[in-house]
DNA sequence: CTGTTAGCGCGTTCAT
DNA sequence: ATGAACGCGCTAACAG
């Protein structure tokens, strides 16, 4: 069904039918055609050619969403919150994955031909090739938890402040040799962990130990590891900057025969469903990452629309998700 | 830049010009004329405007694929796979999970205005709601690891070869009491699960104890309350029909202090990052979820060409991965 | 308040 | 082997 049907069984002109389809310029058009317009489009049950309407007005109403892996509770539930705000306003979502090795750029191939209005970015590479790949696009972007320097916008959680609320919990419970399982160095967000827990030590009299802290990056193996080298200093609470680290890090602490949160209390950032699959359940900080998408996606909303955009804050914590693996210290 | 820029650099017209840039006909353009618009578009960084090809085409090169959550690895590495067969096929993917509550159904949405040639579904929903739901959209579509009855194409995980494996390997070290944590009741892979779990002990020649069998579900609270209701029966081994199960039945034998696996097995159907984060790490079958997806939507390319298509065959499992959970029956 | 008209960029006859 | 012309379905000037 298209417009003409609906403009001949209402027997008025397809341009009429159009305008009241789109709601435009309610005042300019009589009650009654405007409602003969309405039931009959109702039962033809009329849906616009999003093609022909995107070809004439020169915009897919689509985004584009580029995330590095799609396992990973982070990037998932941004995606949800991307999904809302996209069809609040009236938007669809392209989704593609990163594939290591591609010979075209992910970006220009989502983002030629006219198929989407703008791209929301979730990216692991190197910030430096980032920025020209995307400028080519000709698009504009929103980046997904990560800066770049330049006039990119970006939306990003607050990960000091998680680190802090983490570290406050723990000393709360009288921890002070409290160790840390680092991310990548260098990388933004695990850097701003650092900080974060080096801060809330600061804030609570407590002299940053480097021996404390040993680099974990993103995996089990890894988070074990560090967690292995950092036994011998004897540390009554542990940090880990994810949840997989803090896993790893578990594992360790099981084989060493160590009880969780009797001799070590555990605590990990980002909540999801595999913090309660873990033995003890894990205390998390939870992080507003659905909103995050929600943001990023208002964001670029109005950057399509040619609005000043102001740039947004970094977003808080949603809070403590106490469960089993911390508690008092010991003695 | 679009394709009559092309054709006014090499000198053509542009039907020309589009005729040589979509590779058709190629024996009825002269090889030298060819060259000049092939660099032509290739200088002018040409890509053709998929809007406008669609509206023409009455094609979108688009599927829209819907999943119940985002943040479940089963679906998560479908979708990529899904991803991988529509580039190869030139095809991009729109991407909607379920709202519950939603007035309009998903598929409705997606399908409306020309915006996708196809539908992949992965639902938890009632099958037979579907059904009529999907045949309303009048665009093909393809069922994700769901039956549904009717001519709907599926392509589903092997799960009751699954389970007999997972069975095998426990039989193999010993376990002759195995317990089966099962999924919901008449759902169609629940079933699968628990046949095969049935199979295989009736294979080995072990009689079929129903008080070895729980209803587990699929959240870790689920798996813990069934393990608990099964420890009295004294199980050797444990089968959870998920991780999730899998890893709440864990909790549970922790508590109770239970060595895994030296007091007891467990094992879990489907591989996924968070097997390696348990403690012990689990041993799992692994299934070929993203070939599910590869394949769904290679079924549905086809069926969008209106080739004749065959069936797929349950996809078999990818084999045991064998982890630190499972281990000799004691004795 | 409503109808007429002219494209958006492309693919596809039909001519030549 | 190539060009001219039409229309996919819709929106947006401009008329009236």
């Amino acid at each position: 069904m298209k417009l003409i049907d609906v403009a001949q069984l209402a027997g008025v002109d397809i341009s009429t039918a159009s305008r009241v389809l789109r709601g435009e310029s309610m005042q300019r058009i009589r009650e009654e055609t405007r409602g003969r317009i309405l039931a009959s489009a109702r039962q033809l049950n009329y849906a616009p050619n999003e093609l022909a309407r995107g070809l004439r007005t020169a915009r897919s109403k689509t985004f584009g969403i580029v995330v590095p892996q799609l396992d990973n509770p982070v990037f998932s539930t941004a995606i949800e919150g991307a999904e809302l705000s996209a069809r609040r306003h009236g938007y669809s979502l392209l989704i593609a994955h990163r594939q290591s090795g591609a010979t075209d750029s992910v970006y220009r191939r989502l983002a030629h031909g006219n198929r989407v209005d703008g791209l929301l970015v979730a990216s692991l590479d190197d910030q430096a090739l980032l920025k020209p790949e995307l400028d080519a696009t000709n698009v504009p972007f929103v980046l997904l938890n990560r800066k770049l320097a330049g006039a990119a916008h970006c939306v990003v959680l607050d990960s000091r402040a998680a680190a802090e609320i983490a570290v406050d919990h723990l000393v709360s419970l009288g921890h002070r040799r409290i160790a840390h399982l680092a991310g990548r160095p260098g990388g933004f967000n695990a850097g701003e962990r650092l900080a974060g827990y080096r801060a809330a030590l600061r804030r609570h009299g407590i002299r940053f130990d480097a021996r404390l802290v040993a680099v974990a990056g993103y995996t089990a193996e890894g988070g074990a590891a560090a967690m292995r080298s950092l036994l011998p200093q004897r540390p009554t609470a542990v940090l880990g900057a994810t949840l997989v680290s803090a896993a790893g890090a578990m594992m360790v602490l099981h084989e060493a025969r160590l009880q969780i949160p009797a001799d070590i209390s555990v605590i990990g950032l980002h909540d999801a469903l595999v913090a309660t699959m873990l033995y003890p359940p894990l205390t998390t900080v939870r992080m507003p990452t659905e909103r995050m998408g929600e943001l990023a996606t208002d964001l670029l909303v109005a950057l399509t629309g040619h609005q000043r955009v102001k740039a947004v804050a970094p977003l808080p914590p949603d809070g403590l998700v106490i469960r089993a693996s911390t508690g008092p210290v010991a003695g």
